[in-house]
RNA sequence: GGGAGAUUAGCUCAGUUGGUUUAGAGCACCUGCCUUACAAGCAGGGGGUCAUAGGUUCGAAUCCUAUAUCUCCCA
């Protein structure tokens, strides 16, 4: 069967998975190997890939292919996030739109619902992860809902309870009005927000016409008004000391306090204060012993508090109140004004600041080891500037809201037996609850009389001891996966969940395994579409990850993605980097193609010109590698990325295979046709983390493999050595042979057609790449000549002079205008070295081997000068 | 309001403790080639006063100080 012309990915690729699949390559289990340990940061469990997914799983798979290939035990635990708020949401949606309203369903009817959608939906992004090429053990693959996960989860919250670092308590919170549930710090977004500030004026008490005015952003909240504070250092309002005020509409009167809080340039310099429902307002209130009155229900509408105005939408009153308050002569004027206004991360609704009663995990302690072991290096981040931004977060941590008045999640082990604020318990089971509930309050508890607490626990809370539960360290400590895994090694993730996630890990890890949980994180930056805007699914710029593989592989879509991916830089991404990624698949396809097609003379001499190729290439080869070594060691993974790109195409490619290529339907000799196999399985090698696919392809078509000979399983290439002598004669010689090329170019000289080349040589150097020149020029012969040559073109490479002698008059106008540019030039650098030079200071301060670098590049560019100059004046 | 980071070619980025750099790469662009591995290709080429203004230094893309613009985080 002929080989194609072009690389067909779609067939390789479900071939080689599934034969992977089939050998288990993917499988880990504990063995006397040096362990490697990825988790994957877990998607939603409903979700679909997208591309985010795709740069984030596509780094794991280069990392965890590579260690495997460097024979490391690699193990790369896949799995799911029951995502707590963010599925109870889809599931409340779909519901409705059924016509079912989750308020009409128990707790047991809405979770059977909930999941039917799991088992409907979940793990879809999984299976698409295959398809990427995606090297996790999926034998492992946990859920943080699994029976045993889950228990660990509920341990957590028992085992910190028992320490006193978990508190029930009324706070304020950052309360969601459309899901209906207490959110943490982190799931509030702020954003700028065009906004109208309302100049309020509150009648003063027991006066005839007084009147104070407050700026305010939020009118409708005046109802909720306890008090009125001004700075007591405020010259304007002296008079206000003592004094108390009206709220309009409720005809309350409030007390005017004194703080210096208040800010005397903000608005007028009285505040209003709702404490309620503000978290500054709440602080002072708490300070002075304010009275609080909450005007809002649970969903943002209002409650008795706000009289005429209850049952109503927050936001309604607040175009109602300004007209009623206009309308009353209480509005003095209106200013427009831009604020930040927290959304909730999930629902995009208004964040109403709320007090409530929460669960919440006291984190100083545990902020600790977390702070320490990042700001001492035992954790890396990539890029180091993410330290920043975690030490500061962690210096000023506060406590971890972790109630969720949802359905969907660990449901907290809390059990309550009395209308008191103390009358619960914290235990695993029922019966165990009943035990305490009777210890703790002196009698005898039924079951009857006990009820679990009905909130669930944050999403987070779970998954910040992913990499623990997922080998089951917490429920049986010290197991053989734990002890062998634990800790991991990289962790590749975003940088938006560094405080969701990442540092909680950091401290769960130090709280319960006494260690690090991982030594490396690895920060990816955000898929932007080619505008530079974020994907949504609004704008419809986020391209199916699976189409684009089906259009360009999975290679090219892994190429693609990482080409210009520099850790924690935001990428562009445009598909015309996937078309670069197929391209070169295919490049490499066709390199296959063309040494496939060729077939050995056993008696056939090997030329001269390859086996120094050959020469050239091993150390060229070996210099890269050191390079992607290095590169890979810093985590740079897309300049490993394009070290190899090139080294594939340039280096192999372009320079060596058409160093050693026979003529056409020539055979090649034996010796030659080995070494050109040992190098493109090297290089296999290299590209295998980048390409699996395609690699293994090729790999097999090579050579016959036999049992368990899998590109995947391959040792990673032994560095050898690097002749930097030799390289740096090659770079010469492919100087000489650029210059060849131009002058067929310029002169249209076909490049089937010889020519000859005279060189005289002003400066020893080795000639051993003669023939390569002879080759690659395609020169009828290369003479060395003590004389110029007349009616010749010429050129100039490391002081010596080239000529290519030609029949019929050359161009001199254009010759003489290119040695005057050339001359120029060098003249110009000579003229920055000699300044230098010249320079007393310089060559008595400067180190001497710059001093001497200096000086011999003063040299050289002198005799280049004189060489020029007299070609310059041959041509006059 | 507080903090962190960035600004180098049309785009995305390198540039290692200041000195092999009057600055490199990939893509894009331009020119010429369908040359028997690859037009998803080959060969060649153009393009940057390193954001701005000062300063330190024998020497600055690199260090310092301001300014401008942008991004992110926190409140």
């Amino acid at each position: 069967m002929e080989t194609p012309k072009t690389y067909e990915p779609q067939q390789a690729e479900d071939k080689w998975y599934q034969h992977w699949m089939e050998k288990g390559y993917f499988h880990s289990e504990p063995d006397e190997r040096e362990p490697y340990t990825v988790v994957i940061p877990p998607p939603n469990v409903t979700g679909v890939l997208h591309m985010g997914h795709m740069l984030n799983n596509t780094i794991q798979d280069v990392l965890v292919r590579r260690a495997r290939m460097l024979g490391k035990n690699a193990c790369w635990v896949p799995g799911m996030d029951h995502a707590s708020i963010a599925t109870e949401a889809k599931v409340v949606n779909k519901l409705r739109q059924q016509g079912i309203k989750k308020s009409d369903l128990s707790r047991d009817e809405f979770l059977s619902h909930a999941f039917e959608w799991k088992d409907e939906h979940g793990g879809i992004i999984l299976e698409q992860l295959k398809k990427l090429g995606a090297s996790c053990d999926w034998d492992r693959t946990r859920f943080t809902m699994d029976d045993d996960y889950y228990e660990s989860v509920v341990d957590v919250f028992i085992d910190l309870h028992k320490k006193g670092k978990i508190y029930r308590g009324e706070r304020m919170v950052n309360w969601d009005p459309v899901a209906l549930t207490a959110l943490s710090d982190e799931e509030v977004i702020h954003k700028e927000v065009n906004s109208k500030l309302f100049y309020i004026r509150y009648k003063i008490a027991e006066s005839d016409d007084s009147w104070l005015v407050i700026a305010t952003t939020r009118p409708e909240t005046i109802l909720g008004d306890t008090a009125i504070c001004i700075n007591p250092n405020d010259a304007r309002y002296l008079n206000l000391h003592g004094k108390k005020a009206i709220v309009p509409i409720a005809n309350r009167e409030i007390p005017i306090i004194l703080d210096d809080y208040v800010d005397m340039e903000f608005g007028t310099g009285c505040l209003k204060i709702t404490p309620a429902h503000d978290t500054n307002d709440y602080e002072l209130g708490n300070k002075h012993k304010l009275e609080t009155i909450d005007v809002f229900n649970d969903n943002g509408t209002m409650n008795a508090h706000g009289l005429h105005y209850e049952g109503k939408d927050r936001f309604d009153i607040r175009k109602e109140i300004e007209k009623e308050l206009d309308e009353k002569g209480y509005l003095v004027k209106t200013e427009d004004h831009i604020n930040k206004i927290g959304y909730s991360e999930r629902t995009d609704a208004v964040i109403e600041p709320k007090l409530s009663l929460q669960w919440f995990v006291d984190m100083k302690d545990l902020a600790k080891p977390a702070l320490d072991n990042v700001a001492n290096g035992k954790i890396k981040f990539h890029p180091e500037k993410f330290q920043n931004t975690y030490k500061h977060w962690m210096e000023n941590i506060k406590d971890w809201c972790i109630s969720r008045q949802l359905w969907w999640g660990h449901r907290i082990p809390a059990w309550y037996y009395g209308s008191g604020e103390n009358d619960y318990v914290v235990a695993k089971t029922e019966q165990e609850a009943i035990n305490l509930a009777s210890e703790k309050s002196g009698r005898t508890i039924e079951a009857s009389e006990i009820r679990q607490d009905e909130d669930v626990l944050d999403t987070w809370f779970s998954s910040w001891v992913w990499p623990i539960s997922v080998f089951n360290g917490l429920n049986e400590p010290g197991n053989k996966d734990i002890s062998y895994y634990y800790p991991t090694n990289d962790l590749v993730t975003g940088p938006d969940i560094i405080f969701f996630w990442v540092a909680r890990m950091i401290m769960a890890g130090y709280e319960y395994m006494d260690e690090l949980p991982f030594s490396n994180v690895y920060f990816t930056g955000i898929i932007r579409d080619k505008l530079g805007r974020k994907m949504s699914k609004q704008l419809g710029n986020s391209p199916d990850p699976i189409e684009l593989i089906k259009k360009y592989g999975a290679d090219g879509v892994r190429i693609g993605i990482l080409i210009s991916s520099p850790a924690g830089n935001d990428l562009p991404f445009d598909s015309a980097q996937c078309e670069q990624g197929r391209n070169f698949s295919n490049k490499i396809w066709n390199a296959y193609r063309l040494v496939d097609s060729w077939s050995v003379q056993e008696d056939l001499p090997q030329p001269e010109s390859s086996a120094i190729a050959i020469k050239w290439f091993e150390s060229r080869f070996n210099q890269q590698l050191k390079e992607i070594n290095e590169m890979y060691d810093k985590f740079r993974i897309s300049d490993a990325l394009m070290t190899s790109y090139k080294l594939v195409w340039d280096d192999f490619c372009s320079w060596y295979l058409e160093m050693i290529k026979p003529g056409y339907q020539h055979p090649i000799d034996q010796k030659t046709l080995e070494a050109t196999k040992g190098f493109f399985e090297s290089i296999l090698k290299v590209l295998h983390p980048f390409t699996p696919f395609v690699s293994e392809e090729i790999w097999h078509l090579l050579k016959d493999r036999g049992e368990g000979e899998d590109l995947i399983v391959a040792d990673w290439p032994e560095l050898g050595n690097i002749d930097s002598n030799l390289l740096d004669e090659f770079k010469i010689a492919e100087d000489v042979i650029t210059n060849i090329r131009n002058i067929r170019k310029d002169n249209n000289i076909a490049n089937k057609v010889k020519i000859d080349l005279a060189v005289k040589k002003n400066k020893d150097l080795n000639s051993r790449f003669d023939v390569v020149i002879i080759k690659m020029g395609n020169l009828a012969q290369l003479d060395y000549t003590s004389e110029k040559v007349e009616k010749a073109n010429s050129f100039i490479v490391a002081t010596n002079e080239y000529f290519i002698p030609f029949g019929e008059e050359i161009d001199v106008d254009a010759e003489r205008e290119k040695v005057e540019k050339e001359l120029e030039y060098a003249k110009g650098f000579l003229a920055s070295i000699q300044k230098k030079l010249s320079n007393e200071r310089f060559v008595s301060g400067a180190p001497d081997n710059v001093v001497a670098l200096e000086k011999k590049k003063e040299t050289d560019t002198l005799s280049k000068i004189a060489v020029l100059e007299e070609k310059l004046s041959s041509l006059n």
